[in-house]
DNA sequence: TACTATCATGTAATTAATTACATGTTTTAA
DNA sequence: TTAAAACATGTAATTAATTACATGATAGTA
């Protein structure tokens, strides 16, 4: 395997919860789940028809206005069990983040290179930014305690992520700083 | 594009340091570069070939012992400027970190999900390790100030992945011990 | 009524990346 | 001296993922 297509399981994860139609997968992935993955409707229409091949999911459907028709997908007995089963399995690879700005660093041998100080702040710039985004969406999408217990996972994942982006900014304030002065 | 090749700029990048061989650059994927960037070798050697063929890198053939031959490659002045373009030029994509075990947990409701105390310690064991080898590394690589002046951006890299692992395995305590205890 | 944005679903072409296949040499240690 | 580990270089098959191509319907608004 090129990777271990996680796709698949998103997509039941997603199912598990509600019908949705690959449309509505497509809007996810532009939300909620785009936070910490992307997918593609192009990939994700053909996804859709192996697991109903599968057996992991079916759809009925059903017709808005006129003729346009939507696929409504909902999981299966089976769906569920292989979802179950991915979770509950051992995730023992720590995937490399693999992060261009990081992989530029590499190759910045002093720390008198005139490129230094601009990579450094061009990245605390977009850094904050998400920092911000993160924290503004934690409050929008967590707004009572009922909701965290709704959704502890969400609520987990977002507040490390949150965590993350705040050390991410920590330490290019840092390596700033750091910097020899010119002068 | 899939992706943006950055497989060509790491192998430029390295190149630009010292020539070397399809092997030693397979090699330095398993180690060095390996913190936070993956190759293997059949992605190598036909990049080594594209690289050739547009000029920015050549090679020469030496051989050890009675007949193995060896390319041994560096990189040209097109090869550098080319290198030189992609650092210089920004880096405004963040790429989501598309973590498995992140991805298991959004799909977790409830904090009583019998599920969440062996999954957050798991991974609390593995970003642990993860982290004393980094400290390892941190220590063993840059033993003088002198090794940090000569490869800073490494040494910078090196220093915020430990950081991120440091935050990893706090935000993981920190879940585990607000879990509902069992009772 | 006409236009635009959004809804809705697909396929094709291309690139990236992993796994597997394939072969031969040199060095080191038992 | 012989066997294993490491050195050394490739190709093929497969899967994953992005970008581009392609088509049409519905809802809202100017």
């Amino acid at each position: 395997m090129a990777q271990k297509n996680k796709l698949q399981f998103i997509i039941l994860g997603l199912l598990n919860q509600q019908p949705l139609t690959g449309y509505d997968l497509t809007k996810a992935f532009e939300n909620e789940i785009g936070e910490f993955w992307q997918a593609q409707h192009s990939q994700i229409y053909p996804q859709l028809k192996r697991l109903e091949t599968q057996g992991y999911i079916a759809h009925e459907v059903t017709v808005s206005g006129a003729k346009l028709e939507k696929k409504l997908y909902h999981i299966t007995t089976e769906g569920s069990a292989i979802l179950r089963d991915w979770i509950s399995t051992g995730t023992p690879d720590l995937t490399a983040t693999k992060d261009e700005f990081i992989l530029k660093l590499y190759f910045i041998r002093s720390n008198h290179d005139p490129r230094l100080p601009e990579m450094l702040q061009e990245q605390l710039q977009l850094h904050t930014t998400k920092y911000h985004h993160l924290q503004q969406r934690l409050k929008t999408v967590f707004t009572d305690p009922a909701s965290k217990q709704a959704h502890y996972g969400h609520y987990l994942i977002l507040q490390h992520a949150l965590g993350r982006e705040e050390y991410y900014v920590d330490w290019l304030k840092q390596s700033l700083a750091a910097l020899p002065t010119a002068r």
